[in-house]
DNA sequence: TGAAGAAGTGAACAACTATTCACGCCGGAA
DNA sequence: TTCCGGCGTGAATAGTTGTTCACTTCTTCA
């Protein structure tokens, strides 16, 4: 009489459940946040609509989760990238330059996590998204102005404001054309990095050798994600 | 037979015209863009719902007028600060800081206007929008390289950069509390100046004096703006 | 193998608002 | 004063999508 689920079973439901999610991912690569709606997810994903809510309560929780999902992934590249650097000030620069090869190489991905507008309230997931990745930045520009590398300052205003200033300058409409020519998106990303180093306090001679240092690695593999 | 408007009646209708645009603009200050929706504005500018479509053709040119409108004070006020200034470096600082407390003196509307959510297309004017104020900014920079108190850069790249560090600091879903307490707006304008102006390469101690300098006069009258 | 319940289906539904339009009214010309 | 046409009205319309649910199909277990 007990129902109870086979391993075989589970393990279906979480293959439908990643299919659907990944099938809401790629909507929002191709098409923004504005493809993913229920019906064309759905089949993509090769289910029927009334299947996606057999998963997610609403397409809100849907979306949610797609947000949290690539946020996890930014946050683990940009922790990876900060703790190979030998010392706070690279690993800051470092942090950095991952945070805006990751934009560029989906750009029509973080445009739609960021601020694309969705007609589901997805503020708290962003909220959660943006605290994350700021806190992570907040935390580097914290050490290096420990380590007495930088003036002291408000670190969560200036970690905010340096990802305000990427994401509007790599994937915001004013963005610059044709950053998929890996010699613009290394300038690009040289660029802002900059920026971002000078604008936390780092001496401009100083700042343009770490971003010699931290592009290089950081833009290498990137190429591959630019041609995907 | 001629049927002709008489001055009175033009004078009306331009009136009215402008009432719609303010309730437009009262509406967005209060509750967002979402809350711009014809029956709630036209409600508010005394006239029924088709009213607004005998003057404009549709929400997205209603909706285009009101960012062209706000992004036209903004623009003047810019210039305003900026021409004041005694050099292109104290220009461009009080660039900086009359766009902080521009938007942090209408929070709500400065969110509306530059990436809220809304149902209809509005992109093409939030587009001209930025491109003016960036525009303004990028201009105030090369004054400033040219006049040899900073490194050449992309102008271009770094006035977007610095808008979206403006932005996101100060009115993004991350932006600190309490911003209506007159101090606190004070530190927060200071501090996103200060960032800005390193981040184009003028140096910590130079850049501290300049914003001193800038947001006393920004400041003051915006007082009266936040109790507004 | 068959009963019981879970999972999947997709057409129908619901809710929300922008937009329309047939009608009444007011201001202008003679 | 009277006729005419544009202006104002607001209830009705329409289109878009998220969500539901009665039904079918599949899986488990005695």
């Amino acid at each position: 009489m007990v129902y109870r689920r086979t391993h075989q079973v589970v393990k279906r439901l979480a293959a439908r459940r990643s299919a659907i999610l990944a099938a809401a991912r790629d909507a929002a690569a191709d098409g923004g946040m504005a493809a993913v709606q229920i019906a064309p997810v759905s089949v993509r994903a090769n289910v029927a609509a009334g299947t996606v809510y057999r998963y997610f309560p609403s397409k809100a929780d849907l979306i949610s989760e797609l947000i949290a999902d690539v946020s996890r992934d930014e946050l683990a590249a940009v922790r990876r990238a900060a703790d190979a650097a030998p010392g706070p000030s690279s690993a800051l620069a470092a942090a950095v330059t991952t945070v805006a090869v990751h934009v560029l190489s989906q750009r029509k991905l973080a445009w739609g996590i960021l601020a694309e507008p969705v007609d589901v309230d997805v503020s708290a997931s962003r909220l959660a998204s943006r605290r994350e990745i700021s806190g992570e930045i907040a935390a580097r520009i914290d050490a290096a102005v420990r380590a007495g590398h930088l003036p002291a300052q408000d670190t969560a205003l200036a970690a905010t404001a340096l990802l305000g200033a990427l994401h509007e300058a790599l994937v915001g409409p004013l963005a610059p054309e044709n950053l998929d020519d890996p010699g613009r998106l290394r300038d690009a990303v040289q660029t802002v990095t900059l920026l971002a180093l000078r604008a936390v306090g780092v001496m401009d001679a100083r700042a343009r050798g770490l971003v010699v240092q931290a592009v290089l690695p950081a833009v290498l593999p990137a190429k591959a994600l630019v041609g995907a």
